[in-house]
DNA sequence: GTTACTTTCTTTACATGTATAAAAACTCGC
DNA sequence: GCGAGTTTTTATACATGTAAAGAAAGTAAC
């Protein structure tokens, strides 16, 4: 019995704000002006308190970072159609999940979290680990692909997002650029032979070649 | 003729500290204490100046953690026997990278970087081109196996590393476990069937298997 | 009511990276 | 030697995340 003799009111001072209304003023806040306006300081006035408050509904900024990713994945990743051939299903939920990632940059520092595990993107998680199983491989298995094809996608997003922000808020010539201007081309023959070729090739989009590549791979060794 | 007959001293006030001082410093302080204590104050009163000196030698205290890095690189990343089978080689070579990279977590912030452009990476990066080359691809294909190896190496790095971090300051339950304690199993039967597995699983190190994988489907597909 | 206890909120304070402006220390042309 | 120009160093200041302490606002037992 839920215990209906005792209403039970909770203890303590009754809380002015709550966890979602953070996460919500947060969100607004980084749809209109960019993640790099959201300090704590700024939603606490936008909210109508004050910075340490919100420490009680949220263990730190980066976590409500997460919560944000959550929001996030919870309105936009909606569950495609997937094909019935499970190979096929695991590159496309694969690529669903990159492709949202990837149009909301500003999660990078976020991204680095272990699995992706909002609660949003378990149903993909689930359609890979579930098509790698239907490919033959052992559940075990299954699951170091599910990460594999994780780290891949992470690590694209991640790379190729700090290197694009790099650029923009700087345009002294990059690392890299200097590296290959002086490039001994008798010791490095195929990077020097690359060297013009590099900035272009780097720039392209191959998420998906990679991807495919890699659960055909996965497929192959299981 | 680099002209003898001006000794030409350099122009402005003489420097008091010099970029290696920099980074020699900040290297003695990030092996003695770790990443967490090399402060840009820390590292001015250890050198004997000011923090605000220190950005006349480095623009700002990312590029002085890749330099840290390369510095790093430097020391430890000797070129390996690498095996003559172009294949294995791309393998070898790759591992190599992952295993000084993973030895030095601090870098993590580092490594985000466009790619691992570290001078003394260099060869390992022609060696797996060139291997990539080696085994039929095209120089393009080639660059382009080189970036998703990188990624995936890059990915595994960062999201290993951080998640490691995460459990050591904080040990309240993880919010995978929250998100596997809570599930539907009608409506996620392969994750619930390997709830109780995940974390063991996603605990061994599987690197090699998925680079293994990885470079099989880039040469199957080229 | 009064006291004890609990939870939330506020205040104050600190460490950190770094922008900005000014001072300092030098060379060069005269 | 002197002013102009250049580079490095210093001083000061600010924005940010968040720790620590305690005040505020409620319930429960008496």
């Amino acid at each position: 019995m839920p215990q209906p003799s005792a209403p039970r009111k909770t203890l303590g001072r009754p809380p002015r704000i709550s966890r979602e209304e953070v996460v919500t003023t947060a969100r607004r806040i980084v749809d209109a002006e960019g993640v790099d306006r959201l300090t704590m300081r700024r939603l606490a006035t936008e909210i109508g308190s004050t910075p340490m408050a919100l420490y009680h509904h949220v263990r730190n900024k980066e976590e409500l970072l997460v919560l944000l990713l959550d929001d996030y994945a919870a309105r936009t990743l909606h569950r495609p159609e997937l094909p019935a051939q499970p190979r096929e299903r695991v590159v496309v939920a694969a690529a669903a999940i990159h492709e949202a990632l990837a149009a909301c940059p500003w999660i990078v520092e976020v991204l680095t979290a272990d699995d992706l595990m909002s609660t949003s993107a378990l149903w993909f998680v689930e359609q890979i680990v579930d098509g790698l199983v239907g490919c033959g491989l052992t559940p075990e298995r299954a699951v170091h692909g599910y990460r594999t094809i994780w780290y891949y996608t992470a690590g694209e997003i991640v790379v190729r997002t700090t290197a694009a922000r790099r650029r923009t808020d700087d345009d002294r010539p990059t690392y890299r650029e200097r590296v290959f201007a002086d490039l001994d081309p008798s010791e490095f023959p195929r990077l020097a032979q690359l060297a013009a070729h590099w900035a272009p090739l780097t720039a392209e989009n191959t998420y998906l070649d990679g991807l495919r590549a890699l659960v055909e791979g996965l497929l192959a060794a299981g």
